[in-house]
DNA sequence: CCGTAATTTCTGTCTTTTCTGAAATTTAAA
DNA sequence: TTTAAATTTCAGAAAAGACAGAAATTACGG
């Protein structure tokens, strides 16, 4: 696939954020292109558009999948694989947020509680610090159990919500 | 500073994480240490406690007092610098929201405003992806002023409304 | 069941990032 | 000043991560 001047430079700056995130760089690259593309891609088309080597989009794909950022079709008469990502943009956030919620907070809020158990036959942990970890803990679970309540909001509320910006806080005076 | 095993695991579990996040080891270890330490560390006790080099503590540090989480204090009679973290959570959250916003979403925001200025006199790309670029813009521009908004909410305030969950969706109905 | 297209796995190389240790600089007390 | 402590800078080593290309596997048409 032919990339636009303004593709290009979509694709490069989403390859540049990605390290600061903790993507690599081709799986971000190839996360742009397929969400900018106006149809499916093989991944002999992803490699040759990207410059990158065929392996390196295979992987790549399967941790968009792992994602569930995107998805395979696949057209009559041919054997390819043909990828395709989330197009909505709302969406694609979402995802990206469970994924992270699930690998990166899960664990910690794990490791947290765990902590604040042993924190209890720990005599020489000062109390100072076992507080710490345990306000560390309690924001997390929080933030955590605010998150799976707003997940369960049906978009257009939201939607208003984040609108209403500040006005929604009349409602708690 | 002698680390008990609790702190130690919150230490070197924090550090895991940072890799994920595009954050280095060394710079999330020791934001650790200073977040539980009780009191104010010299950068020879970090270097000692979490076992790197002098040097690393330095530019480290530098690093979270851009990120405006950590700070000096000093003792009478002492020349060397005491550095500190904020212990307060959400504060701390709140500095890492503002750095990432002002250094990554911004400059995406911008490269998003001059790429839909761009798509006007492009006549190569295709009118879809041109408005999967306008779509993006637009969401991320929401909820970059969203952020900014509730950013200026007292804290309370927002606590209360976090605490209600799906129950704020009452008001909009 | 065979041959070929498509995909994936794997290993080594290359790149990037992180980190160290020495040297240089700054700071402040003597 | 001089001296010594503290900090920073910097060049290169080490580690981690990303990537390419070959080999292996799988899937499918004939």
């Amino acid at each position: 696939m032919q990339l636009t001047p303004t593709m290009h430079r979509c694709v490069l700056h989403w390859g540049e954020m990605a390290s600061r995130w903790g993507v690599s760089r081709s799986v971000a690259q190839i996360h742009a292109l397929l969400f900018l593309a106006p149809s499916p891609l093989t991944a002999d088309e992803i490699a040759e558009t990207l410059n990158v080597a065929r392996s390196n989009v295979s992987v790549s794909i399967k941790e968009l999948q792992a994602w569930d950022l995107v998805s395979v079709t696949h057209q009559l008469g041919d054997r390819r694989d043909y990828f395709q990502a989330r197009k909505d943009i709302w969406e694609v956030l979402t995802m990206i947020m469970d994924g992270r919620k699930k690998r990166e907070i899960d664990p910690t809020l794990q490791m947290l509680r765990e902590a604040t158990a042993d924190a209890g036959k720990d005599h020489e942990t000062p109390e100072q610090v076992k507080q710490r970890i345990a306000d560390m803990l309690e924001f997390v679970e929080e933030l955590s159990g605010w998150y799976d309540q707003i997940r369960t909001m049906p978009r257009p509320t939201l939607l208003k919500l984040m609108r209403m910006g500040t006005k929604v806080a009349k409602i708690v005076t």
